[in-house]
DNA sequence: CCTGAAACCTGTCTGC
DNA sequence: TGCAGACAGGTTTCAG
């Protein structure tokens, strides 16, 4: 499911609320249940309850994909992969689903549910999330991302750009549909080599997906199929998933070829092929 | 260093 | 209706 504007998303919820649900900060942790193992990527279970019993929740983050759960001491860090989602329910409305997965109860009630249909998300807790956190590239709004740091990334390497984009060592929070929309948007071919790219091409990318992410967030994500709900950014697709539909912009069928194993949306007027 | 395939999983949709 | 196959917002690991 989540993106990097469906992570930030929760992420807004949790701090402050939205989306349904109750902010979790300065809330006292009481327990922890784990209802499939595996989502449980480290420490032990035994280890987490001692670890995490009586903190309390300073605030949330995120860094890229990752939603980051700041405590006293140590951080609750999730990755919700292809089905994750978050939860948090009162003590009086607190109806179980099927697929919850990880539920972290408060003090107070309160509870934070992790549901995973296909259980591929994982939860970790960790004293050092640079651990974990240190093998992600830099956040698509760092500051110090800029055109020509891009443009000489770009360079250094030799790889179909929708590949690299996807490449969470390389750029930090982008997903298959925020990376097909902001090729689009730079008109840009999805197998172009990275070290083609020009300096232009390098900065209008880097716009273009500064613009796709910020409107998918302020559209509060994409919600496509049974996974994710709430958002709307996929009332603005302008390639993924339109496969046989005319582009926006310039009324050219829209193609889908495979790249990098993932189903990829782009318009061949568009996004020419050839430098 | 790069690509492609497979693995981890379940749910939904399409076509026969 | 039933069933097989394709496909899905992600990441890791391994072979070539």
């Amino acid at each position: 499911m989540p993106e990097l504007p469906e992570v930030e998303t929760i992420v807004r919820a949790l701090r402050s609320g939205g989306r349904g649900g109750l902010p979790i900060l300065n809330r006292t942790v009481e327990s922890t249940e784990v209802l499939w193992s595996k989502t449980l990527a480290s420490p032990t279970l035994d280890e987490l309850h001692i670890q995490v019993r009586g903190q309390i929740v300073k605030d949330v983050l995120r860094r890229g994909k990752y939603i980051i759960i700041q405590l006293d001491r140590g951080y609750l860090l999730i990755h919700l992969r292809m089905s994750g989602d978050l939860r948090v329910t009162s003590a009086i409305k607190d109806t179980p689903l099927p697929h919850d997965r990880f539920v972290l109860r408060f003090a107070d009630g309160i509870r934070l549910i992790f549901n995973d249909a296909r259980k591929f998300g994982r939860v970790w807790f960790t004293r050092d999330p640079e651990q974990i956190l240190g093998k992600l590239g830099v956040d698509p709004f760092d500051p110090s991302l800029t055109a020509p740091f891009l443009f000489s990334n770009l360079q250094s390497k030799k790889k179909h750009i929708k590949s690299l984009l996807l490449d969470q060592s390389f750029l930090a929070g982008l997903g298959n549909i925020y990376t097909d929309e902001s090729l689009h948007r730079a008109g840009i071919h999805p197998l172009r080599l990275s070290n083609s790219l020009t300096k232009p091409e390098a900065g209008r990318l880097l716009q273009a997906i500064r613009d796709t992410l910020e409107e998918g967030i302020n559209r509060n994500g994409a919600s496509i199929d049974w996974v994710y709900r709430g958002g709307d950014f996929q009332n603005c697709f302008r390639v993924y998933q339109l496969t046989g539909k005319p582009c926006p912009v310039c009324g050219t069928i829209i193609e889908r070829i495979i790249a990098g194993q993932r189903g990829t949306h782009f318009c061949p007027r568009c996004q020419p092929k050839g430098v």
